[in-house]
Order: structure tokens, then C-alpha cells, then sequence
RNA sequence: GGGAAGAUACCAGAGUGGCCAAAUGGGGCAGACUGUAAAUCUGCUGGUUGUUACCUUCGGUGGUUCGAAUCCAUCUCUUCCCA
């Protein structure tokens, strides 16, 4: 994998560049949509790519190591071959799974001891293991497995959280080196920075990953609770230590205002369950700010879904339409609002390049802020 | 013509003397959702009022009772069964 860095912006941290792996190029920053289970719940990979422009999907270790498993992830040639995308992808670890799905698990030493949310079958996750797990699956980019600390952590609890997934990340660097690619192209390796909502913990935590000389760098542990302001500022301090020469990667961020700041301050990679999850809830992102298609102000509004979106659904069907489509819980208003919101994102990472490139990326961004609405 | 059951809030449907402004679903209205246990979850859904409180409601009318959606009488309507 291969990061050139092309545009930095004058006036704050938002950066442009490229990166470049086995399955394709990446232009950033960019937005990742999430495929959990190998699938974009309601998207074809064929409109993902010609409707969104997507350049890069996730998918989950976890969830794909409990279905459908190694064993046919590796008979189908890995997870690209499985579900049909040739693009780049990105693993979760099951970091996340770790703050999820606490309720279910127990963590320990060794790495996390997990009860299936299917059946209730026990699963250990080591750093050692998930590394093997994501090397099966074979996405481009895998991620370090970390314990992702809820944003409400006391310090006592952050430290010693950080403190294990520091060992757990000496471990996974150590298992990556040792085991090769599966399916011939090579794969990248992200650690992730953690340390809650303290400063000193995070500019620690930051120094600590530099060692690994990795492709790219993650935070990670935020939007979990705490305020969006400590999140920016939490950003800052782990974006001066930093490498400039390498993707930052924001995990599970975040709303449209989220990814312009992170953008400002120098995030590169975004991905978030929101324009997919919200989607099926009946809320549209749009340049207007959110919207709620199932509120009876939009009952009898004909005009097109957003005038100002870019994929077909967006010209193709009205407001009154989808409303009523999802009163009536018609499976078609999910993959309607599901591809208007993922469409949505895209665009907004693109039109940021854009403006990085043109030089006129902090005005730009005021101006949307505005436009989206100041909350959140 | 004879017999039986029933009429409850937008709909369906519990309740069968006080704890009932009335369970539960559905529908409706609004909100939440950030590395997906989520096509999910939460709140509200007679009126006025600040969660206290009061007022008007359980087919109509009239009774019994300290007190009625609940008991009695009667009227109207509905459904079913037998001819």
C-alpha cells in the first residue's frame, strides 16, 4: 500500500491525497461504507459503485468470522472473491464487538472471550488470532485488535484499557510479521489509537504507534458517549504526532459535521454505520441538513427526493413516494433511502477534495456547516 | 316467525361494582441511532393543566348504589343459529 500525500490546505489540516492498493486506488479523504457481514444491508456492489462512487467498503472480522466462517471464506478465495466487490476493503478487528457487545464477553489477558450473540457458543479472540482471521478474509487493510473504551471511562479504567491494547498491538505487529498474505496481494496493517478523552493519554498512545513504521494510523474510541467537542479536540492531539506521510484513519465517524471537522483536522479516512442504519430508519442526510421522510409534513411533497443528489434514486422518486413507502414498510424505501444516504456521503467527501484541492476548502466548509445546521 | 350472543377510545380487542381515562396489539404523531446483536429502539396518542389536579367518555334513555364500562329495565342496532 502506497500513500501520497497531494494537497494540503493553507489555512487548516485538511489534507488530499491517494493511496494506492492491490485492488485499486483510493483518493482521500474518504468515506468507507459499512458492509458488516460482506453485504451493504440494501445495495447492490454494482449501484455502491456506479450509483456512489464508493471507493473502499468495510467489513467486520467478528461477525464474518462467526458467519459464515474461515472455512468458507477461504474456499471462495477470500472475502472480494465472496461477495463480489474487486474494490479495496478494510477489516474491523472485533475491537469494536469489545464495546458493543460488552455484555456478552469477558475480557481477559489472553484477548477477548466472547459469547456468540447467535447462539451462545465461546469464541476467544487473541491479537494472534484475529490477525490469522483477517488474513483469511483477506481485505487490504486490517485493523489492530484493540478494546475500543467506552467515552464515559473513568482515567483509572483508560489507562489500563490503553495499557492492554498497547500489549495487544505489540502482538498483532508481531503475528502480522510473521504470516504471510493468503491470496497473493498484499495486506496492511492500521493500529489504533486509543486513550478515552484524555489528552496526555492519547498524545501517548500516539507516540506508541509510531514505532510500527505502519502503512497507516486509526483513531479510535470515539463517538462512544463522549462530548463532540472533547472527540475534535481528542483528534487534534493525536493528529500532531501523527506521521504527515500517512493515512488517518477516524474510526465510526460520524455525522456529515463530524467528517467536515475531522477533515479540518486532518483525517483522512471515515467510515459509520450512520447513512446506512439511518437510512433504514427513515432519515435522509441531505445538504439541507436531516430529514425525516416518515413525518407526514412530507405526505404530499412531489418534488424529487434531493434535488441536488447524486445517484438515480434521487431524481427518480419524490418525498410523498418514499414517505409512503416506508409507512407501508415496502423493502424498496429501505434501499431507497439506504443508497440516497451512502450517495450522500460520497459526495460530501468528494466535494472536500475538491475544495482542498481548489484551495478554498475552509470557507467552503463554514458555509456548509451552516447549511447542515450547527447541532451535532 | 323462534332462539342466542353482542355493542368499549382511529381500528381490533381486554375489562364485568371502587385500585378505570380504561390492559394489549395495530394504526397515527414525534424522537433517537456514530469501527451494525438495529428494516431497530423510545415517548406520546379524550380535553384543559406543570409530573399534582379537574372535566367529559365505554350504543341511547331511565333506574339501583356512597360509588356503574361493569347490576336492573327499556329502546336502537349488529352478528349467529333454527324455521
Amino acid at each position: 500500500m502506497e500513500f501520497v500525500l497531494q494537497y494540503k490546505d493553507a489555512l487548516s489540516k485538511a489534507r488530499a491525497g491517494e493511496i494506492t492498493t492491490s485492488h485499486g486506488l483510493i483518493q482521500t479523504p474518504i468515506f468507507m461504507p459499512v458492509g458488516t457481514a460482506a453485504a451493504m444491508k440494501g445495495i447492490f456492489h454494482r449501484d455502491l459503485l456506479s450509483e456512489t462512487s464508493a471507493q473502499i467498503i468495510l467489513a467486520n472480522t467478528y461477525h464474518l468470522y462467526l458467519r459464515p466462517g474461515m472455512d468458507i471464506i477461504r474456499a471462495a478465495g477470500g472475502v472480494h472473491r465472496f461477495c463480489s466487490w474487486s474494490g479495496p476493503m478494510l477489516t474491523d478487528s472485533g475491537g469494536f464487538q469489545v464495546f458493543s457487545l460488552a455484555a456478552c464477553r469477558k475480557l481477559k489477558e489472553d484477548g477477548c472471550h466472547f459469547q456468540s450473540h447467535i447462539d451462545g457458543s465461546r469464541h476467544v479472540f487473541t491479537p494472534e488470532s484475529v490477525m490469522d482471521t483477517e488474513r483469511t478474509i483477506g481485505a487490504d487493510i486490517m485493523m489492530a485488535f484493540d478494546e475500543c473504551t467506552p467515552g464515559d471511562a473513568p482515567r483509572d479504567y483508560a489507562k489500563k484499557s490503553l495499557a492492554l491494547t498497547e500489549r495487544w498491538l505489540d502482538r498483532c505487529f508481531n503475528r502480522f510479521h510473521q504470516t504471510s498474505p493468503v491470496y497473493g496481494y498484499e495486506q496492511s496493517l492500521f493500529p489504533i489509537v486509543q486513550g478515552c478523552t484524555y489528552a496526555d493519554l492519547r498524545e501517548q498512545a500516539a507516540q506508541n504507534v509510531l514505532q510500527y513504521k505502519a502503512d497507516g494510523y486509526a483513531i479510535g474510541g470515539l463517538a462512544v458517549g463522549e462530548p463532540t467537542d472533547v472527540m475534535y479536540s481528542m483528534i487534534e492531539v493525536v493528529n500532531a504526532v501523527l506521521p504527515q506521510d500517512r493515512p488517518r484513519y477516524l474510526m465510526g465517524v460520524g455525522t456529515p459535521q463530524n467528517i467536515l471537522e475531522g477533515i479540518e483536522r486532518g483525517v483522512d479516512m471515515f467510515d459509520c454505520v450512520m447513512p446506512t442504519r439511518n437510512g433504514r430508519n427513515g432519515q435522509l442526510f441531505t445538504w439541507q441538513g436531516t430529514i425525516n421522510i416518515r413525518n407526514k409534513k412530507w405526505e404530499n411533497d412531489f418534488t424529487a427526493l434531493d434535488e441536488f443528489g447524486t445517484t438515480f434514486v434521487d431524481k427518480t422518486y419524490t418525498k410523498a413516494y418514499l414517505h409512503h413507502l416506508f409507512a407501508c414498510k415496502e423493502l424498496l424505501a429501505l434501499q431507497i433511502a439506504t443508497l440516497h444516504n451512502v450517495g450522500f456521503y460520497l459526495e460530501l467527501v468528494r466535494e472536500a477534495r475538491k475544495h482542498i484541492i481548489n484551495g478554498d476548502f475552509s470557507s467552503w466548509k463554514g458555509g456548509i456547516i451552516t447549511q447542515l445546521g450547527q447541532r451535532r
